[in-house]
DNA sequence: CCTACCGATCGGTAGG
DNA sequence: CCTACCGATCGGTAGG
């Protein structure tokens, strides 16, 4: 058996993906508990019965997505090869390389919300056992290989460098449609990886 | 007519916060959707065809949740009081404030984030328009009193100041109840307003 | 004419 | 993968 390419889907894995897709686009329009299989049914133009011969539930459609299509994936080996002379161009080009990933799946930053709010994180705590050994051990090396970093703690350089990038996405959010935006200027994200960059290094003086 | 105490509400006002606070501790513990009209009324104790006495509809009760309930109404009074004698005691200060006050009414970070999934914002540019006129003159005034900045448009300066705050409260959400958890220092709040300030400060070289 | 609320039920939809 | 349904519950409203 050959591994499975885009061409030979079975018409079972093409009715599947076509169910998660359909369902990310309604998650993120219009959140978790405001859509209903029906609708997923629709979108996926198959009869509301059918879904549950993919999925056993609501939920299970949603543990599918937050798993198969999050973006560290993606991400991940993209990090890996953005390499740096310096730390600073490390994380720099690293969380360019992250944030642009972010917005082409902007779905996910919304998946991730709704992740918080109706599940109370519950899925999350597996993603992080899945994700932070694979993290962690980059921001060691960081730590250990550089000597003018003012943060020393691998899992607090992890947690701020996820929360800059957080922070960034969701402000954008929260301030489009809004007379803010107006004020902002275009690379306000080369702003933020600025602001974390110059906080965590130490001043050459 | 005296202004009105908590004393001397009258039974329409004390029925029209129990529901309020009813719809808040639910809505923050399953979701905008996920709650009930009769679950807000039960928790209420009254009959459910009451709520209707003083709300047309379930979202006028989110709305008015995010507009009653607004922390920054407690906090920028606190923050107007908290000076110090550098940019840097004073955004220190206000840091410490804000937290203080949304950990003591944690319930408004979730809110925020279900008006984000349930609304798409749609109540939030309202509130932009209430808090940016008066929370921007101070990050300007910071910006025109001081020269050691290295962020000198006050909206970025804003932005970044309130995305410091959500992604120190946000990882948090994220991280407990999970093997991170155990990885952070106690004080990592601490770290993130520091990486925030020596961000935007100048190396004083 | 007001307020605060009741028991019962409306038309539709939820997940399964 | 569909049609045809279920027990229950949804947000909202009726008259009194």
């Amino acid at each position: 058996m050959p591994a499975k390419k885009k061409e030979n889907l079975t018409k079972g894995d093409t009715t599947r993906l076509a169910i998660e897709d359909s369902a990310i686009e309604l998650f993120m329009e219009q959140g978790y508990h405001a859509t209903s299989m029906r609708q997923i049914a629709e979108h996926a133009e198959l009869a509301l019965g059918g879904i549950y011969n993919h999925f056993a539930s609501k939920e299970e459609i949603f543990e599918a997505i937050i798993l198969d299509k999050h973006p560290y994936k993606r991400v991940f080996p993209a990090i890996l090869e953005a390499e740096g002379e310096t730390v600073e161009e490390f994380l720099n080009n690293a969380a360019h390389v992250v944030i642009k990933e972010l917005k082409s799946q902007p779905y996910y930053i919304k998946l991730m919300l709704i992740e918080i709010v109706e599940f109370n994180g519950k899925h999350g705590s597996t993603l992080i056992k899945e994700i932070a050994p694979k993290a962690l051990p980059i921001f060691e090396r960081i730590v250990k290989s550089r000597k003018n970093l003012r943060i020393t703690n691998p899992a607090i350089l992890f947690r701020s460098f996820i929360g800059m990038i957080l922070s960034y996405m969701i402000t954008d959010i929260i301030i489009s449609n809004s007379i803010l935006q107006k004020l902002m200027p275009k690379n306000a994200m080369d702003t933020y990886v600025d602001i974390y960059l110059h906080g965590i290094l130490k001043a050459e003086a």
